[in-house]
DNA sequence: TGTACATCAGTGAACGCGCGTTCACTGATGTAC
DNA sequence: TGTACATCAGTGAACGCGCGTTCACTGATGTAC
């Protein structure tokens, strides 16, 4: 790293994708062309395709770190969550993401995605198995692979809402508390759920 | 209707807006250009600028004619719901608008949207009011404020979760048994919600 | 340690493309008298 | 009923733009001996 000839950037690769992002955030999808992220990468407008081999593949990258980037903010959240309090601030975590890196996060998954992105899939599931998990630590009686598409499908929805300035999402702690009152809307009530999450 | 002079279209403003549903559905997004528009609909470049002032209100109007069907859909599915069955049916007639016109539905709700854009807003305003009024009618002793958004949360997360193929959309069938799983686990379970729907 | 050479990571000119938008225009239609 | 004229809804040429991608190239780096 901070090679600091002209000739060679020293890590273009992760340049193009740090660019890639910026520019995304900035002027959305349509802004994420090749020859942007060269120019603010400071090098010519072909130098990328020596790492990506076109377009595409450069947008599922960056979508594919946003993945990992959503993976380990959750797990930030809290490490191991087994109540529903702490399954809680796992979805306020999802929502901030999105309210945080709302075109990475539209990129991630409101645009088509290529199913022939291996890497994207994977990641996805990872996804989904991390939800599943959460929800089988906390509801060790309940029916995971139901309980957990429920549970992502209500944290993704509020997300999208907040996106879209449906919601209110002025302050954190509307956001919040939004999220967490949603959440328990789905658990608290339920005597099942309650007993399994004893159990 | 139906003038068939040469110079003359008759009913321009309708047909871009047909022609820029079929290139949505087609090519999605970035397929959508006023050229494209014009090209479909048998006419000059620049004729549809004589009905939408630039590409954005060709947009507009496209994702508000979209949230009127997505309103008549809903409504054909029940006219008047009041159980958590006949919620449920809506919920599913939700999901299918959205795989049925995927790349409408994105439009309508995973681009940034112009908050300018009065039309929009204030369809999207009457869409969570319908939620709310179905919401009201079957659960008249609940926060209808709160579980609607709930509801309309999880219902939009299943859409977009299906959308992306991240749950198994492959029959009709599939989806109406995911759908209505999703929105029982919700309802069902709860004794507080169970009660005010008998109420 | 020096040298020859392969490989890697850039350059820069060039291609063809479709786009949004402007402009001056013209053909068709509707209306007042 | 006929005519003059305003208005409306198109046309077509032209503008400048940024894009993805190709190509032959060249400078820098690493490696075998």
């Amino acid at each position: 790293m901070a090679r600091t000839s002209a000739y060679h950037h020293g890590d273009l690769r992760a340049a193009c994708l740090r660019a890639a992002r910026e520019l995304l955030e900035e002027d959305g999808s349509a802004g994420l062309s090749l020859r942007a992220v060269a120019r603010r990468a400071g090098v010519s407008a072909t130098a990328p395709y020596r790492h990506y081999a076109d377009r595409e593949a450069l947008v599922s990258a960056v979508a594919a770190e946003g993945y990992r980037e959503l993976a380990e903010h959750l797990a930030g959240a809290h490490p191991a969550p087994s109540t529903p309090d702490e399954l809680a601030a796992v979805a306020v975590a999802y929502v901030r993401f999105a309210l945080d890196h709302p075109a990475l996060f539209r990129a991630m998954f409101a645009e088509p995605c290529d199913p022939a992105s291996e890497e994207r899939v994977a990641a996805t599931n990872a996804i989904h198995e991390y939800v599943r998990s959460i929800v089988r630590s906390t509801f060790p009686g309940a029916d995971a692979e139901a309980l957990s598409t429920t549970v992502w499908a209500l944290v993704h929805g509020l997300a999208f809402l907040h996106l879209d300035g449906k919601l209110d999402s002025s302050t954190p702690e509307a956001v919040t508390a939004q999220v967490t009152g949603a959440v328990h809307a789905l658990f608290d009530a339920s005597p099942a759920l309650a007993s399994a999450a004893r159990r």
